[in-house]
DNA sequence: GACTGTGAAAGGGTTCACAGCT
DNA sequence: AGCTGTGAACCCTTTCACAGTC
């Protein structure tokens, strides 16, 4: 398949084909009229846009359950991403191999990431450590920081941190399948389950315990 | 800290006040003029609301690195989840204690999800197995999936599935990364790593290879 | 005096609809 | 005839601003 129309790709995403092409228009004019797109153009054009055709260098440090899944997770080469060094401050760990690399020790954190030239740190750590590893990071350099740690890292101006929390999806799942289960019996079970706290002082009975909340838009 | 006004739990989120009591808003009149949100009822409504008042049995399916990083994850238990069971389809696995639990053949899925009455369900399978999985998973009872595995599911309609890609976080952070550098240095850089497609047939000059491509909108 | 709750204004993103090109 | 690229219309979300309440 050579070529593809944006009515195509948009019912492919399940989005509108307008939306489609108002994107693309952002990257350029990289479409055909009365023909549609070329996609081996059209897939270089957007991985190069995407930084897809670059090499991004990155460390994972705290190599536990974790840190070996993310090592070991095969998408990463595949979209440009090479995982320069894995480490650890548990000296147990060193020298360890995981995925094939490995494991080093957190003293040689400043010089793994000036030697790689890493701009992009990956930490899953326990919470406690990932302060203080975030620090170290920033300090040697690194300007991109994904958080796996259940804590919230203050970084400096000019570094950017994401935060993954992977009971955050479980918690929208279960948002939705309350609502499936229909409003009234889940609002009673919860009531059963927990003993709400009283309102406290002045109750003026405008959203008393047992009531329906008001639906949340959309 | 018995209560909070919006303007302080707003710069702590880092978001306007106003788009944060328009949220409250829709849950319910569960501030006090004049005073704020009452922290613990507040707390209790927004945990109602959002099901994790209730017990929310699952199963993690993949016994790996990453299912064993899940198992071990601390963040589920404190919002309302329990794992109900660990399986995998090794059974050199069926047994073995995981986080405090053995792990179970895949043979009982089914058993195991009817006798705990589970219906979330989570895939940390190779993508090969993800599938299958999921339809014995489905089949059985589960109408909400979270899938770690890099495969889109296929689901019959009223079952909900969400996927969650370690790799597209990383992207977000390269992409910014990108535009740090600047963007004539990161073009040069992409072209030089690969050989760019050449446009096909009718090139009307319109975006070459070199180009810099219209800037995206914030 | 302090702070919520919300109508109204502003802003941003999506969809429509069609001119323009192949 | 077919499909892109895009101005204009539309809609939804965010912010402003203030009346209402404690």
């Amino acid at each position: 398949m050579p070529t593809v129309s944006s009515e195509e790709l948009a019912a492919a995403a399940g989005v509108n084909s307008a939306k489609l092409r108002k994107d693309f228009s952002y990257l350029g004019s990289y479409g055909t009229r009365g023909v549609g797109y070329d996609v081996e153009y059209l897939v270089y054009q957007i991985s190069r846009e995407l930084g897809l055709t670059q090499d991004w260098p990155v460390v994972i440090v705290g190599i536990g359950n974790l840190g070996a899944a993310l090592a070991n997770y095969g998408g990463f080469a595949s979209r440009g991403f090479r995982v320069a060094a894995l480490i650890d401050a548990d000296p147990a760990m060193a020298g360890k191999p995981v995925a094939g690399m490995p494991v080093q020790h957190t003293d040689d954190l400043e010089k793994i990431i000036s030697e790689n030239g890493v701009s992009i740190g990956v930490i899953a750590t326990p919470a406690g450590a990932a302060q203080q590893v975030c620090d170290r990071l920033v300090a040697a350099g690194v300007t991109s920081i994904l958080n796996f740690a259940p804590t919230v890292l203050s970084v400096p101006e000019g570094v950017d941190v994401r935060k993954v929390d992977l009971s955050i999806e479980l918690q929208i799942l279960a948002f939705h399948e309350q609502r499936k289960a229909g409003e009234e019996a889940a609002v009673a079970e919860a009531a059963a389950v927990v003993v709400p706290p009283v309102r406290p002082a002045a109750n003026g009975r405008k959203g008393p315990d047992g009531d329906m909340p008001a639906v949340m838009p959309a």
